[in-house]
DNA sequence: AGCCAGGGTCTAA
DNA sequence: TTAGACCATGGC
């Protein structure tokens, strides 16, 4: 199966798929909370303030005011410190994508890269759903999906190509592959039509 | 009760 | 350069 036939075969299943936020800075600061940690526990932790979620309120916040309010999430502590500099990184765009827009892909991938905290996922996830850029998005789920639908891949960087080389080089396609594989993996755990297997995360059953 | 969650950093060999 | 320890909390 070619990563186009996975794609369309998701969106048989699932339809269109949800989108991060149009709030750039809202995922952003979600898609930090969310390391290693459940998404459904980022939405509860973030509900009440999602709507008025502004860069230079949090900007202006103790970091330990926000380590108490991310504390349900988890790693408190790191993923303040992180917010933190993620938010003084993008204060030197005006907290404004659109400031990022002359870039090449490579070099704001590179920035985003390097700020401590923010690893190879979540750059990823940064560049499709708050910078439009089709940069593709290796999690977890994805690897154990193609894992189960049979391919061996041994690293990143194959499966990256798995999809790249054959998806539409465009932002939303590769946010929605993102997004359909989470809706494929999470509180199931039933054969489905994709994988002829279970891929709910804690299902122990082999074929 | 105990296991583990969509990750990232640092260290030891 | 890579595998493994560590980080912390809530859900089931």
């Amino acid at each position: 199966m070619t990563a186009n036939e996975l794609y369309e075969k998701l969106r048989q299943m699932y339809g269109k798929p949800r989108w991060w936020s149009d709030d750039p800075y809202v995922v952003m600061f979600q898609a930090v909370l969310v390391q290693n940690t459940s998404w459904t526990q980022v939405e509860k932790t973030t509900a009440s303030i999602v709507a008025t979620l502004d860069p230079e309120k949090i900007e202006t916040m103790s970091e330990s005011v926000l380590e108490e309010l991310i504390r349900p999430c988890g790693f408190a502590k790191g993923k303040a410190a992180t917010i933190k500099r993620l938010t003084d990184w993008f204060s030197g765009y005006d907290f404004s994508a659109d400031r990022t827009a002359d870039m090449t892909n490579e070099n704001l991938r590179s920035e985003i890269l390097s700020i401590k905290g923010v690893g190879a996922e979540t750059s990823d996830v940064l560049m499709v759903y708050a910078f439009h850029r089709a940069s593709f998005i290796i999690d977890a789920y994805t690897r154990r999906l193609l894992k189960r639908l049979g391919y061996d891949f041994d690293n990143d960087a194959d499966i990256r190509s798995f999809f790249e080389n054959d998806l539409p080089e465009d932002y939303e396609v590769y946010g929605w592959v993102h997004w359909l594989i989470l809706d494929h993996s999470i509180g199931r755990c039933k054969k489905t039509p994709v994988c002829e297997g279970c891929l709910f995360l804690k299902c122990k059953e082999r074929w």
